[in-house]
RNA sequence: GGCCGCGUGGUGAAAUCGGUAGACACAGCAGACUUAAAAUCUGCUUCGCGGUAGCGCGAGUGCCGGUUCGAGUCCGGCCGCGGCCA
């Protein structure tokens, strides 16, 4: 018998498919849609493991959805800006649009290859003047309505990609790209106003159940809301008064102490006159931005002199000192120390010297003998040692404290968030000009809508580091929109979250000219019903396409506020690594299992096995997915990326579990080849009876398409892979002796196509042409389920004694609870383990168990 | 340190509403076929004890306790792993 061949049947599919447009969707009002969205991938050059799983998951909802009736959108683009393409041209001297593009049509093809159900016809890359020109005007939009703006401020900068960013982007203190320690300076930077939506972003979360949870709370607490005070402190000798920001303004009876932050505007007017403070500055400059950094450092201060007056004590005086524990940016940059109840409070009233008062007392202390050590008490209690908050509870005094802040006007309640504007200027060639003009007469001046795109210039020059922009005498220079006079161009670049915070907006009608977004299409398709990606966009990507959303709605592109209804993060993919003698990472193919189960090189030498870790290229532990499926073929990686792990977990990629998917899609296609000869015409009647067998194997057919379909809805592929083993299994053992078996076989076959489709379209294409079907499976409806069929008659009901098993009752299902009692007990083994003793209770759980009390 | 998630055979896992723990697969073992190997097919495979065997008994879902006729599932405490935040 012939074996299945994908490297004839896969490619033959796909251009079945192909020709006969069946991916390829348009807005039909009338029918219910569906928009299934992957993350777009970076084009990097070659698709990854991880892409595979991304794109597999992707491809079964969408094949499904669409069986399911479902006009079913499901488009692909390339997040095709940034700096690899700098690096490459710096490197290699290869132009970051031909690095790119070139990229791009290696990863097509793959993808390709893969057989993803895709409107190839929708294709966009950010990097085309036909997508960045609608984004230049989408910008001056947000510039228009108040939400982009420019300001000076205090930028982390990366010393290697010689680039500003975000605050999200500097991990422990180390740009996320370059991993070098981030520098900070002070540069005029354009920034998105996603804090104007602040309470919105956070609130809507609430309603948001197509979610995960742990991804909305994440976003929660990145967002940072927190209620308090400003309080005002009168500063002695000078006058002006020195604001702070407070989340305990129950505690301002405990407060020993102001501290500023380094760069608070006061510690700069300081520091003119004061080289120590200088110096102090500088030293806490070395420190970075990082919260955690900062967090893990040592508290240091530096007394000011000045000192200030308690806003309820008129006769305490506190000192102000500089600290480097306080963040510019979170706040007022400025906060009043409470060491008893704030651990860095503490730790540095300790330090130096400086009074710690206890004004919450833990319930059941007394507050004659409480003291303060080491640990700062930060729960909930009783206020002591606070004047008119004594005896109320935190919340109590919060509210207590906050009022008579107001009254005496030393202070107001306030919210405050962790959340920051969103700087997106990039000193860098391959991104989105910034659309611009920068004039001495008229200031920053929009580049006319009429004049976009501003392109990138085709010529430049990447021998020195920095932005080829900024050195582009021929295009930075320009006339003044306003005026006509000289003026430049921004130079700086987008960020390229930017490309990605409406992209999925864009494939609902990519070829529309007029406009960024046509409402119409947006209003058919958007939401994205469900976007499928990976953890490590739970913020950033996330939250910013939430914010530009809601700018979308603000311009009357979108009736909705949010992009994606529902989100699915998968698992990383693993896999073992291995060492040679020399402590080197070796790829999983210069490594052999010899007979015994050992590993060695191919030239002998000992191998470490090392444990099960995230592919990486560092270590070396990845595995090529056009190897993979140019040995097996789609269907087999597909089969093996969705069996055993659920899509949610990290899987392990191992050889042993790609053979076992090879082995099933040859014995799938052996055993439904070979009983195809023998089956009744394609189509025949049902027949008027059915033999136990035959009987019992429908049963089981049903039930996988009741099940499967259940699998689907829920992201349960492991699930669903299994429930098709077994109806393999079963199809397997089945000897069909006459009509009704035959047909009963046909109609097993058939549905194992049908519900292995969506997971391997090509096999399953193939296995119904060969079953004598025409036209293409990926056309037919999902298959219904007779409920008749999938209600077994009989029912077998487990029999406890006192809670253990000890016996099994065959009966016809929902029998009467007297017979099922009567059987029950009649069963040799209960009455063994009754000791001819009546039963002291019995429970009857209708068609599951019976449980007997001895 | 805080918050969240997860702990089930040799391995990945399943158990949908508190009701037969371990479906399905991988790995392993035994057998059939074969000159042989591969492939394929059949069977076994949670652990312990007893029995020639069918089977029986006991234990068992990280640990300790609780609720319940009944707990992998619910509750409390602990331990371990992972993630996020600090």
């Amino acid at each position: 018998m012939s074996r299945y061949d994908p490297k004839v049947s896969e490619p033959k599919w796909q251009a079945a498919w192909n020709g006969a447009g069946c991916f390829e969707v348009r807005a039909e009002l009338d029918r219910p849609k569906y928009y299934v969205l992957e993350m777009f991938p970076y084009p990097s050059g070659r698709i990854h493991m991880g892409h595979v799983r991304n794109y597999t998951i992707g491809d079964v909802i969408a094949r499904y959805k669409r069986a399911r009736g479902f006009n079913v959108l499901h488009p692909m683009g390339w997040d095709a800006f940034g700096l690899p393409a700098e690096n490459a041209a710096m490197e290699r001297g290869v132009h970051p649009a031909t690095w790119t593009y070139g990229n791009i049509d290696a990863m097509r093809e793959q993808l390709k290859s893969m057989g993803l159900s895709i409107d190839w016809s929708r294709e966009l890359a950010t990097c085309h003047p036909s997508y960045y020109r609608h984004q230049q005007r989408l910008f001056l939009q947000f510039l228009e309505a108040g939400l982009v703006y420019r300001k000076e401020s205090w930028v982390n900068w990366d010393p290697v990609d010689q680039t500003v960013l975000a605050n999200e982007q500097v991990i422990d203190g180390c740009g996320w790209r370059s991993g070098a320690p981030i520098e900070r300076r002070k540069l005029s930077q354009w920034f998105f106003r996603i804090t104007a939506f602040s309470d919105e972003l956070a609130d809507a979360l609430d309603g948001m159940d197509g979610w995960p949870e742990k991804v909305r709370l994440m976003q929660r607490k990145w967002i940072g809301r927190s209620e308090g005070a400003r309080v005002f402190f009168e500063v002695l000798g000078r006058d002006e008064r020195l604001e702070v920001f407070t989340t305990r303004p129950d505690t301002l009876f405990g407060a020993s102490f102001c501290a500023l932050s380094p760069h608070h505007p006061l510690t700069a007017e300081l520091a003119a006159a004061n080289p120590a403070l200088r110096d102090f500055v500088a030293e806490c400059d070395r420190l970075g931005t990082s919260e955690e950094t900062i967090e893990r450092a040592e508290k240091q201060g530096f007394d000011t002199g000045l000192r200030v007056r308690h806003p309820f004590l008129p006769d305490r005086i506190l000192p102000v000192y500089v600290v480097n524990f306080v963040l510019y940016e979170y706040g007022s940059g400025a906060i009043f120390g409470c060491p008893a109840h704030d651990q860095r409070d503490l730790d540095f009233a300790r330090k130096y010297g400086l009074d710690v008062t206890p004004v919450v007392l833990p319930t059941g202390q007394d507050p004659a003998t409480f003291e303060v050590g080491d640990t700062a008490f930060v729960e909930d209690g009783t206020l002591i040692n606070s004047a008119f908050l004594d005896g109320l509870d935190v919340a109590e005094g919060k509210r207590a404290s906050i009022a008579r802040l107001e009254a005496l006007g030393a202070g107001k309640g306030t919210v405050q968030y962790r959340l920051h504007d969103w700087g997106v200027s990039r000193q860098r060639y391959w991104g989105c000009p910034i659309p611009v003009i920068h004039c001495p007469s008229c200031g920053a001046v929009p580049v006319p809508v009429a004049d976009l795109p501003v392109a990138l210039p085709d010529e430049v020059d990447f021998s020195q580091p920095g932005n080829p922009l900024a050195r582009h005498e021929g295009w930075k220079s320009v006339a003044c929109p306003g005026c006509g006079g000289a003026a430049t161009r921004d130079t700086d670049t987008m960020d390229t979250f930017v490309d990605s915070s409406w992209y999925f907006a864009r494939f609902c009608a990519p070829q529309f000219e007029e406009a960024p977004l046509d409402p119409a299409a947006l209003d058919y398709w958007m939401p994205v019903d469900q976007y499928i990606g990976g953890i490590e966009h739970a913020i950033l990507h996330l939250l910013y396409s939430r914010f530009f959303m809601r700018g979308l709605k603000q311009f009357g592109y979108s009736r909705e506020a949010e992009p994606f209804a529902a989100l699915f993060t998968q698992g990383m993919i693993g896999h073992e690594t291995y060492r040679d003698p020399d402590g080197k990472w070796l790829s999983p193919d210069e490594v052999e299992k010899d007979s015994d189960g050992g590993l060695s090189t191919r030239d002998g030498r000992p191998v470490t096995l090392g444990r099960v870790e995230k592919m990486s290229k560092s270590k070396r532990n990845t595995v090529d997915p056009t190897t993979i499926i140019g040995n097996y073929g789609a269907d087999t990686a597909r089969w093996f990326m969705l069996s055993d792990s659920p899509p949610d977990r990290d899987m392990e990629w191992t050889e042993a579990g790609i053979e076992g998917a090879w082995r099933f899609v040859q014995r799938l296609f052996r055993i439904v080849t070979g009983a195809a000869p023998s089956l009744p015409a394609a189509g025949s009647p049902l027949p008027a009876a059915f033999g136990a067998e035959a009987f019992a194997l429908r049963r089981q057919v049903h039930k996988a398409i009741e099940q499967v379909g259940r699998d689907f809805e829920s992201f349960g592929f492991n699930k669903a892979v299994a429930r098709l083993y077994e109806l393999t299994n079963a199809l397997a053992g089945f000897r069909a002796a006459d009509e009704g078996d035959r047909w009963a076989l046909r109609e097993a076959c058939e549905t194992l196509a049908r519900l292995g489709a969506p997971m391997i379209p090509h096999l399953a294409e193939e296995l119904w042409h060969r079953l004598g079907r025409d036209g293409l499976l990926t056309d037919q409806p999902w298959p219904a389920f007779d409920p008749a069929l999938t209600r077994d008659e009989s029912v077998t009901i487990a029999v406890q004694v006192n809670g253990k098993l000890r016996a099994k009752l065959d009966l016809a299902r929902d029998l009467d609870e007297t017979s099922v009692r009567e059987a029950a007990l009649a069963e040799e083994a209960v009455r063994r383990h009754l000791d001819g003793k009546p039963p002291r209770k019995v429970i009857v759980v209708p068609n599951r168990v019976v449980n007997i009390v001895a």
